[in-house]
DNA sequence: TGCTGTGAAAGCGTTCACAGCG
DNA sequence: CGCTGTGAACGCTTTCACAGCA
């Protein structure tokens, strides 16, 4: 198990973690976080998985693609197979994070918790507006977005986030990836072109609201359906 | 095509459009809202596909879940094609968004543009903090999350957004849950528990720069890697 | 005996090639 | 002839049952 594909530089490579296991695992990674602040040495896949919100085989599924770090018959030591499942998603080196676009998303994700901690450090935090240009948001002051290429340099950013405008987002999404970064995590609601070696990742807030919406409307007209069958039905 | 599993109670229920297809079209719709804005009358898959970022034959696909919108030869006019979509989401029904949280992140989502339009409306924007409850966010003034329960039956929300901290998520979820609320996109970093009929989707930054982060030591891993061979190799 | 680790089967989602219309 | 609509094949995920250790 967890072989290299080839002869191994040093740390280990892990062969391809599914996407949607990857995804899981750091939902299971800040459930280990919770207990180990509890103080809880052992868990047992089944109350792992129950505090993560999926079944067991498929938590046991998912950490077996890392190896083998739990004990038959007993469960897996909590602090361990935290520091497994940090170095197979690579938060052991530390990540410097520059946030384009200091409005209210802007700010709250520079003043996110969860951020700080975990090898992520916001390093800048960049608009356009003279008004914002300056200002003071937590450790941080606002630098123009006039000289991102500068700013990332200076402060050795090696992922990004965007939340700014739409219409602005492809623009300073190729000035990112002019200045080197390969890494973004975009809030903007569009589609965004970026070439084949940079990894972007997108929330939108808009498809998330359309999806329950959709749910939504389907309870609502079942119920209707199954309320005109009753009144047929008597 | 495009049957409905019961008699059908006035509009055509479709009969289940699979999680990943759903996803897309709500990219689609924006695509087409952008396209619709610039004037333009008629698309080709490979067109629409393009501006949405995937290939022609899932497009097509996609929308074969709908119903057969198109014309062979031709292509799609796009104020149908959009009408159509929309109508499959639910989004011709209005709904009522309520805003659990008013940090940065609420207020950034009280003021996202592309809400207001496409049948949300934020109708309630709560908070727990003295010093924010009373303010006034665009239209919305910030009403004491105390007092949910009668916010919530006022303004006939029927969603809602949780931005609010991790430790006081799921008091908050329930809470809503016991108001009526059936459909809640949540942004905090913790796993939810609702029951069966409540959708819930969760937007998890932490776990998108996680994701990111396991890429970019990928990439960085292989880059060593390959310099090392190139070396062993001369 | 208990709980982990895993192959094998079932279920989804994506891709593709081409049939079907305009 | 062009572009849509779709069945069938492929590949990825999830599930399950149980083999494997402590």
């Amino acid at each position: 198990m967890s072989t290299s594909e080839e002869p191994a530089p040093a740390g280990v490579v892990h062969r391809h973690i599914p996407p949607a296991s990857l995804a899981r695992l750091t939902i299971y990674l800040r459930a280990l976080g919770a207990l180990l602040a509890d103080g809880v040495e052992r868990v047992s896949s089944d109350e792992l998985a129950e505090a993560a919100g999926v079944n067991s085989p498929k938590l046991r599924k998912d950490l077996s693609y890392l190896g083998s770090y739990g004990t038959r018959g007993v469960g897996y030591e909590v602090s361990y197979l935290s520091d497994q499942i940090s170095a197979a998603l690579g938060l052991t080196r530390n990540w410097r994070v520059a946030i384009v676009g200091a409005g209210h998303l802007g700010k709250a994700l520079a003043g996110y918790p969860g951020f700080g901690s975990r090898g992520f450090e916001v390093v800048a935090l960049l608009d356009a507006d003279q008004m914002v240009i300056g200002q003071e948001v937590g450790w941080l002051r606002v630098s123009p977005v006039k000289d991102l290429e500068g700013v990332v340099q200076r402060t050795r950013a090696n992922m990004a986030v965007l939340s700014v405008p739409a219409d602005v987002a492809q623009e300073l999404c190729d000035r990112l990836i002019e200045s080197g970064i390969t890494s973004i995590l975009s809030f903007a609601p569009v589609v965004l072109q970026v070439p084949d070696h940079v990894q972007l990742r997108k929330v939108d807030m808009a498809t998330e609201l359309q999806i329950l919406a959709y749910h939504a409307q389907r309870a609502q007209a079942s119920e209707i359906a199954a309320k005109a069958r009753a009144r047929l039905g008597t």
